[in-house]
RNA sequence: GGGCCUGUAGCGCAGCAUGGACAGCGCAUACAACUAAAAAAGUUGGCUUAACUGCCUUCUAAGCAGAGGGUCCCAGGUUCAAAUCCUGGCAGGCCCGCCA
């Protein structure tokens, strides 16, 4: 039942004139306690008068069973038929259950998330980027889109030579006694505190490299695979799955079968060294080098095979790269560059930038070790959810107070990071990020074990017959019809934080409701069971597209 | 020098796409002595895991209600109406590599 329909369908047939009613109807601010106004402001105009004027003609003549009319100043003021309206939405939740809000967009959308390096371990960056990942694959398949994940792994470059000549130097030859891709990263710091920037010894590492010496590879191979082997269990505990890998090392030199391809036909062009680049200088780019005067290839080149061999492998609608704003550039660039090459599908590619986040002793960086990495801020927020939990209840056992807390304490994170705006940089607060009170993640977790308890406790079943409706209930009812919306809304946006922002209300809302009218024992209890039982439905599924899974007790 | 992004209460954020009625939310908020003309701010102190005020015999108080706190960065412009759109500034961040 659309609603706003149902009032405009009645404007219309008062008002006949060319009025685009659906953008005028407005949903007000909260101290007003109608469901949808219609500003007069814009009728002024054509019958000249005074739009308080207007709103007082008009109000007698709009009549419907669905809703009541009230003209307060130059806004026609729609006040839906409560019991109607929460009967509505009440039957198509409890009808839908958790298929509610979903939609058939049928589109094949690929997701890059979060690209790795094979040096170090995951970052609060990467954090991110994963979390955003997870989120936006959750809320496109929400959509009815079939959703692929893809990563790609930055195996290959000075960088990763670094840890390997540390290791090469001072590993002996040990096997990783810790996180593997954390006793990899160790040797990442460790040259950097040991070794000089300029030594030469790295450039001569690199070459090797590339030029397959046998003895390098298999050092490359084999530290590779620990930090990947770690750096996999990360994923799997912050649940996230790929059903396709890249590794750049597969795709550096294909891209250079592509450039000259297009220095051939005279797309690209040459500088005096025998550089090959694109002259981008129309679309504010610049000129971009896309081979080296050596005839090797750079960052972009790789990126532009991996990006015709995506499509060459899915043949999707929609590509979404997710990497950190600084790149913003880079994508710019290698959308350009492929557009000259002839690929239509880049219409299609976006990069989702987003922004950085900060310690509050300034920004990270790897090298210098000054990284919260994501496995012990992983296990410092699980370890802080014990305290509390062990806090509140003395007699659980220890398998589920190791579930609860590792729920608990990601769903902190999560939560913490989605309800940013993605574009934004943040400095990430530890001390802030641990309470438990107020706008969390773990709020969010308590109101639903809340919800839970109430259906666990109740002997009767949940009806939808309403005699009487209150505010509060109302409120929480008419909040859960806005799901649906914000889905979409998330969706078009590329954005989780709104999702993030819906269930932080709806749970406020919740809250409000379960404080003013106690469910058991009332005369209206199965009503109200129903109520408890659709806002379970939608929370729940709110919380998961944002990565986060339920308790049902707390 | 050029490009992109950000600027909303003490702190952290939402709202800006699609301009509308009083700009929402979370955190924070005690007292005494001292420094101080006052304000702001700071220092010290005790209690102790606790700090604005109220609410646990009631479905989990990880909660709810209430209070104070705002030049929506600045200046112009468009409009009946601007936090929202446009122009120009100011401040901060990121990028502009034959690194990745």
């Amino acid at each position: 039942m659309d609603f706003k329909k149902e009032i405009i369908n009645a404007l219309k047939k008062e008002i006949n004139q060319d009025i685009n009613f659906e953008e005028y109807l407005e949903v007000p601010p909260d101290h007003v306690s109608a469901d949808y106004a219609f500003p007069c402001f814009s009728l002024a105009g054509i019958y000249k008068k005074n739009p308080v004027e207007i709103s007082k003609e008009l109000v007698n003549k709009i009549k419907s069973e669905y809703f009541s009319v009230k003209a307060e100043g130059p806004y026609l003021n729609f006040f839906l038929n409560k019991k109607f309206v929460a009967e509505e939405i009440l039957k198509q939740i409890l009808k839908e259950k958790e298929n509610y809000g979903n939609k058939k967009e049928n589109k094949k959308i690929v997701i890059e998330s979060p690209g790795p390096n094979t040096n170090k371990p995951l970052h609060l960056g990467h954090l991110r980027n994963m979390v955003l990942g997870l989120s936006l694959s959750n809320i496109y398949k929400k959509t009815g889109n079939k959703v692929i994940n893809v990563d790609i792994v930055n195996d290959r470059g000075v960088h990763i030579c670094k840890s390997m000549l540390a290791y090469k130097k001072f590993g002996k030859n040990k096997k990783p006694d810790k996180k593997p891709d954390h006793f990899v990263g160790d040797f990442y710091v460790l040259y950097s505190k040991k070794l000089n920037e300029k030594d030469e010894e790295i450039n001569e590492m690199l070459r090797k490299w590339e030029s397959n010496d046998k003895d390098t590879i298999n050092l490359w191979k084999k530290m590779n695979s620990w930090a990947i082997k770690g750096i996999n269990e990360t994923y799997k505990r912050f649940g996230i799955k790929i059903n396709k890998t890249y590794y750049e090392s597969n795709y550096y030199k294909k891209g250079k079968e592509l450039v000259l391809k297009g220095y051939k036909k005279e797309i690209f062009k040459k500088n005096k060294d025998n550089a090959v680049y694109a002259d981008l200088k129309d679309k504010n780019l610049g000129n971009k080098i896309l081979l080296r005067s050596d005839g090797t290839s750079v960052y972009v080149t790789q990126d532009l095979s991996v990006a015709v061999q995506r499509y060459n492998d899915f043949k999707m609608d929609k590509m979404i790269y997710i990497v950190a704003n600084e790149q913003i550039y880079h994508f710019k660039v290698l959308f350009e560059v492929l557009k000259m090459l002839g690929y239509k599908f880049v219409s299609n590619y976006y990069h989702l930038p987003y922004g950085m986040i900060y310690l509050p002793e300034g920004k990270m960086k790897s090298r210098e070790g000054t990284v919260v990495d994501a496995d012990s801020l992983m296990d410092d927020m699980t370890e802080l959810a014990k305290k509390e939990l062990e806090k509140r209840y003395k007699n659980i056992s220890k398998k589920e107070l190791e579930k609860r807390s590792e729920i608990i304490g990601l769903a902190a994170i999560k939560y913490f990071i989605l309800n940013h705006d993605p574009l934004k940089d943040f400095v990430y607060n530890p001390k802030e990020s641990i309470s438990f009170e107020g706008n969390t993640g773990p709020y969010l977790l308590y109101t639903y074990a809340r919800a839970s308890s109430i259906l666990r406790k109740s002997r009767k079943k949940p009806v939808i017959k309403i005699k009487d409706i209150s505010d509060e209930e109302y409120l929480v009812i008419k909040k859960l019809y806005d799901f649906k919306e914000t889905v979409g809304n998330s969706a078009e946006k590329y954005d989780p934080a709104l999702l993030a922002n819906y269930a932080f209300e709806l749970a406020k809302l919740f809250n409000e409701f379960y404080h003013e009218s106690k469910v058991i024992g009332s005369e209206r209890e199965q009503f109200l069971l129903s109520i408890v039982l659709a806002f379970k439905y939608v929370l729940k599924s709110a919380l998961n597209l944002l990565s986060m899974e339920t308790l049902e007790k707390m």
